[in-house]
DNA sequence: AGGGTCGATGAGACCAAGTCCCATCACTGG
DNA sequence: CCAGTGATGGGACTTGGTCTCATCGACCCT
């Protein structure tokens, strides 16, 4: 078995991805996916923590959104400066050319629970360093906690739009007014 | 070994809870909890999905929470209708003497991630369940989204004080104050 | 060129979660 | 007293995940 080709985690992931596809989540054995990327088991757990990790990158949005928050302009407020933040991860992050693979691996996602279940951690995990960022901000607690909520709901949003629509505008500028229409639904509460 | 003691999943439950509490989690396995409990691995899986599941109810708090929006007044707006679900679910099922043990699970829950990571997922199953009510009530989608998710954010604090504090004041009065917190720190985002 | 070092991989034993099938027991009704 | 039914026990089996050790490949240094 040939070794020392590169970058085995990106193999390792794109080969889960496509098998995910073909046969389903639970029908797809680590070992297969090793194999489909010329690897083995050990090297997939040298990789990812577990089976469900393969699909998740190791907190690349996270930083962006919290140095996002950071950056934004001091005289924003706590939902402007998650505006930045969103619309900054659409620039580096949700590029155009990452469009269909979101949009593949949220259905993947989308169809086991296991998975879906990865991703609420996630989300939760990512919302707490929102909480983080902007009392770093000055935000207060509770504010910060409202502010970072929302935002994550905004982005559910945004992102659905995103993978789903085909001559797409961008995320950035779908985040910002998926964020709107939110705070003007909060307002009517 | 003796068969036909009532309540099998109430006593693996609470084995399970003692041993998690003991032990933690992962070096707890599912033929301790059996035994422990007077039963065997089979009969543990024959009541519950997976060993998470046995910290958590089946869905009585969702059914609790949406038959409270369901009959809040008619004129009450979203929140209003959550705030009035959450004080049901006050009375009927965060009552006093479930206190404490809302407390010890909830501990052994924040202390092993697998677990917070089931919770997550019921939250958001929870909030998809209160949005279908919202709509049932008329409530237009994105409104009942930010409801719902404003009105889980408020469950959660509430129930953080809830099981914090010694001199409670029950769950749901703290629940109201919580959301009415949240909907002022929602106005100045 | 050759030997040594080091990081990445392979191989396989091992444990626990979860599935499945079948035997067995206890309770119920006739 | 017996047949039926539902809950349990028992054990085989697959897979996820851990661990340890051997091995390989690249790079470095002389």
């Amino acid at each position: 078995m040939a070794r020392w080709q590169p970058d085995a985690p990106g193999r390792l992931a794109a080969a889960a991805l496509d098998l995910f596809e073909e046969n389903g989540y639970e029908n797809t054995t680590v070992i297969e996916i090793a194999e489909r990327a010329g690897l083995t088991k050990s090297t997939f757990f040298r990789h990812f923590p577990d089976k469900r990790e393969v699909l998740f990158d190791k907190g690349t949005v996270t930083g962006l959104l919290v140095d996002g928050i950071a950056s934004a302009p001091p005289t924003a407020g706590p939902l402007d400066a998650v505006a930045d933040a969103l619309d900054a991860l659409g620039r580096t992050f949700f590029a155009e050319d990452r469009r269909e693979f979101s949009g593949r691996r949220q259905a993947v996602l989308n169809a086991n629970t296991e998975l879906r279940e990865r991703e609420a951690l996630k989300r939760i995990d990512l919302t707490a360093s929102m909480i983080e960022a902007l009392n770093r901000r000055g935000v207060p607690g509770l504010t910060a906690r409202v502010a970072a909520t929302l935002g994550t709901l905004a982005w559910e949003i945004a992102f659905d739009q995103w993978i789903g629509s085909d001559n797409s505008e961008g995320f950035g500028p779908l985040a910002r007014r998926a964020l709107d229409a939110v705070r003007a639904a909060g307002a009517e509460c």
